[in-house]
RNA sequence: GGGCGGUUAGCUCAGUUGGUAGAGCAAUUCGUUUACACCGAAAAGGUCGGGGGUUCAAAUCCCUCACCGCCCACCA
């Protein structure tokens, strides 16, 4: 038996004596990996980490989910689960490249092109690493049990293979293809995005209502006259009876000085309402006017490039930026009499996530993964389709869901999900980025070859782009363990048990990885998705570095403890909701850390010696202890529901307001009394709340709880209250 | 334009299937009798956004309106 020395416990209880020392404790077990942990622990549960990108810190979205996922880890653990929580870290393409490029130009005044690819790389392989040891570090301060011994890397050997084989299958099932289509062109960043990278800002523009020409019968609308150049037809609704008559014709006429060939369309998508009802279209520089083009059979003409800058026009317009041109094409307008109206309105303006360009849709070659094309389900004895069934990559994301496979948490984003399957278009995976996974092509002389090395003899060269970063993070539940290799860890772990993370990235990266894993490995890629919101300033907004509202969850737990920070962010923090994190809350849980240290003082120093053995408790005890026990119960389905926010709140409640100011003011005189069994059964009852109190607790407040523990048992590491069984004894 | 969330004590938020309104913080009064002042006790504070309906009973279910926030679509 453990000698027990609680004058540790003498001073108020300071988070920087315990955290590090503790922390290392844990990683020294073993235990943080399942193989090691006690036979007892057979039924595997599993989640990855939501990889954080190398781009840089912590911040308080990471802070989040790794105190959510930690308290689900830990439990899990001490019910008797096999539990492997697995880290990794996200290249993250153009985040990375983009942040790497800004520093180089800043103090060198260099682009990528002045440095080359391989120099570029060289940089940017340095920085992640750097970005990369500061995370993971982080990470651990955080108090996150999570398996190191299996850490991935989006870039690393065995993901590149995982992204390779992804991207070859595909490819040969023809849902990865190669097409010339009007992409979303980052003119700053110089790369293609895809339509979830794009944010919508709403500004104010001018709506120019004129006609090409003196002799084009019909006045148009647009925000972009510039573009107007490459129009090669006007459309107007098919029920417009002033248009009707001009259906189907072609018409030749001019645009400042440049011929153009418009014909007359109808549509169903144009507003008779909107403007003059009738609107020119430009293949080349409009997704629905592209659409508008392939349903008409007509020509694309492509006026701007890809620095943003007009190619088409007169001597005054060629080479101009576009809003620049925009202007000289209005004046010409004016001039020549054929401006009918300038109307100030409001327009969203798509604009590039990363780089906050404005987005240029532009005709490219691009590769992209087809989600509405019909193939045969590959896969043998699977629920989500049967072999042979002719299935797109949208039924079965779909099916994912509907079928119950995968459960959403709170289910109120199932349907924003379905939603957003229901609107999908061919997903575009090629950047022209030079940080990430090269496209696995080869070309020579009109031959195309899939294979992460050339094929045998010369002149081969391979795609210069790089896959979208997404693609390889929609491998992640399973390339972290092992795929496409058999492994043993693939059939233990997959599907994952959970997957948690920021209800912002459902579209980004959950449905991205149900497409690949259903595909791919015929199943759901994990068995429940917990979106946490986000974490929001105290002033009710998003943090943000710029702005100086974002706080730096280290600084934080500097000032208060790690154990403060994660109740912090876990208490009133409902799924799916976002929440306020401020000073005040954090410090609130210092103060609950420091009062289970001291009622663990008074319980310790009070009952040194004495047995634990409820068959000692007087009958009233008997009923406070089974009274807990139904709050304990309660707690236990709170956090097998996920309601971590509910469980952390009545896990304060009854320390606090039950267990110290009540109960712990009852035994005072109890211990004192003269009535030996009664003092007895006071030191029992109080022991074993303490005990029980501690492993339920540990979850959300670890380390303070460790530190307790360690002092009533010892330092031998079978004795962890990170392995203790958690109660049962409803 | 479509959808989702929110509106509960001064502030920040809980409230699981309808059954007498809860917590933290702040503010008030009192209290340092050996766990803790990073504390305790007491009292105070809400017609649960407005209106209507269902019910014996509504913060909770239904309808409707208002305001705030978010997501999707992209009317040129």
């Amino acid at each position: 038996m453990h000698e027990r020395d609680v004058s540790p416990l003498e001073k108020p209880y300071d988070a920087k004596e315990h955290e590090a020392r503790l922390y290392k404790r844990w990683e020294d077990s073993g235990y943080f990996n399942p193989d090691n942990l006690p036979p007892r622990h057979t039924t595997p549960y599993s989640i990855v980490l939501p990889p954080p990108n190398v781009t840089g810190t912590l911040h308080c979205g990471h802070a989040t989910m790794l105190a959510i996922q930690d308290a689900i880890v830990r439990f899990k653990r001490m019910q008797g689960f096999k539990t492997l929580w697995l880290p990794g870290t996200d290249h993250a393409a153009i985040a990375t490249q983009s942040k790497v490029e800004k520093e180089i130009s800043k103090k060198e005044g260099k682009s990528r092109y002045d440095l080359g690819r391989e120099e570029l790389l060289r940089r940017i392989g340095i920085f992640a690493q750097e970005s990369h040891d500061t995370i993971i570090n982080q990470c651990k301060s955080m108090g996150s049990s999570l398996d190191w011994s299996r850490e991935a890397f989006t870039l690393d050997e065995t993901r590149n293979k995982a992204v390779y084989r992804a991207f070859k299958e595909m490819y040969h099932a023809g849902l990865i293809y190669r097409g010339q289509r009007v992409i979303n062109w980052d003119p700053k960043g110089q790369t293609t995005i895809s339509d979830d990278e794009i944010v919508y800002e709403e500004r104010e523009a001018t709506l120019y209502t004129f006609k090409y020409s003196d002799n084009f019968p019909i006045t148009i609308s647009t925000t972009r006259p510039e573009t107007k150049f490459g129009d090669t037809a006007v459309a107007v609704h098919p029920d417009d009876e002033r248009y009707a008559a001009f259906v189907g014709k072609t018409i030749e006429t001019s645009f400042c000085g440049v011929p153009l060939s418009i014909k007359v369309i109808a549509d169903r998508n144009v507003e008779k309402d909107f403007g003059t009802g009738a609107l020119g279209v430009t293949p080349a520089h409009s997704k629905v006017d592209e659409e508008m083009a392939r349903g008409n059979d007509l020509p694309f003409v492509q006026v701007i490039d890809e620095k943003g800058r007009m190619t088409v026009g007169g001597e005054d317009i060629i080479g101009k930026k576009t809003a620049e041109a925009r202007e000289i094409v209005a004046q010409k307008l004016r001039d020549a009499g054929l401006m009918v109206e300038e109307k100030k309105i409001t327009q969203n303006v798509s604009t590039a996530e990363r780089t906050g360009a404005i987005i240029e849709p532009l005709p490219k070659l691009q590769w992209f993964v087809a989600v509405n094309k019909e193939f045969q389900f590959p896969h043998k004895n699977k629920t989500i389709a049967k072999q042979g069934e002719m299935v797109t990559l949208k039924t079965l994301m779909h099916r994912a869901v509907e079928s119950g496979a995968t459960t959403i948490l709170p289910d109120r984003f199932a349907k924003v999900y379905e939603h957003w399957i229901d609107n999908l278009r061919d997903w575009c995976i090629s950047r022209q980025i030079w940080y990430g996974h090269r496209i696995p092509v080869w070309y020579k002389e009109g031959e195309v070859y899939c294979g992460l090395e050339a094929p045998a003899g010369d002149k081969w060269t391979q795609d210069e782009d790089t896959l979208d970063t997404w693609f390889s993070s929609g491998t992640w539940s399973f390339s972290t363990l092992g795929w496409p290799n058999d492994t043993s860890d693939l059939k233990t772990y997959h599907p994952n048990d959970l997957l948690e993370t920021g209800r912002d990235i459902i579209f980004f990266w959950v449905a991205r990885m149900i497409l690949m894993s259903t595909y791919l490995l015929g199943g759901v890629p994990f068995k429940t998705v917990y979106l946490h919101g986000l974490a929001l300033g105290k002033d009710g907004k998003k943090m943000s570095k710029s702005a100086g509202t974002a706080l730096d969850p280290l600084e934080v737990t500097e000032k208060y403890g790690t154990d403060a920070l994660r109740m912090a962010l876990i208490v009133g923090n409902a799924p799916g909701n976002d929440f306020r994190l401020y000073d005040d809350k954090v410090k609130a849980y210092k103060h609950f850390a420091n009062k289970i240290w001291n009622a663990s003082r008074f319980v310790l120093s009070n009952t040194k010696g004495a047995q634990i053995d409820e068959k000692l408790l007087t009958e009233k005890d008997v009923l406070t202890l089974a009274a807990w026990r139904v709050i304990l119960k309660d707690i236990t389905e709170d956090i097998e529901k996920y309601n971590l926010h509910l469980a952390s709140e009545k896990l304060y409640s009854y320390f606090w307001h039950t267990f110290a100011d009540v109960l712990i003011e009852q035994t005072k005189s109890r211990f004192q009394s003269e009535d030996i069994s009664d003092k007895q059964s006071a030191q029992v009852l109080m022991q074993i709340l303490l005990e029980e109190q501690l492993k339920a607790l540990h979850p959300f407040m670890p380390f303070v709880t460790e530190a307790v523990w360690e002092i009533m048992h010892g330092d031998a590491k079978e004795n962890l209250l990170l392995i203790q069984p958690w109660t049962t004894d409803f």
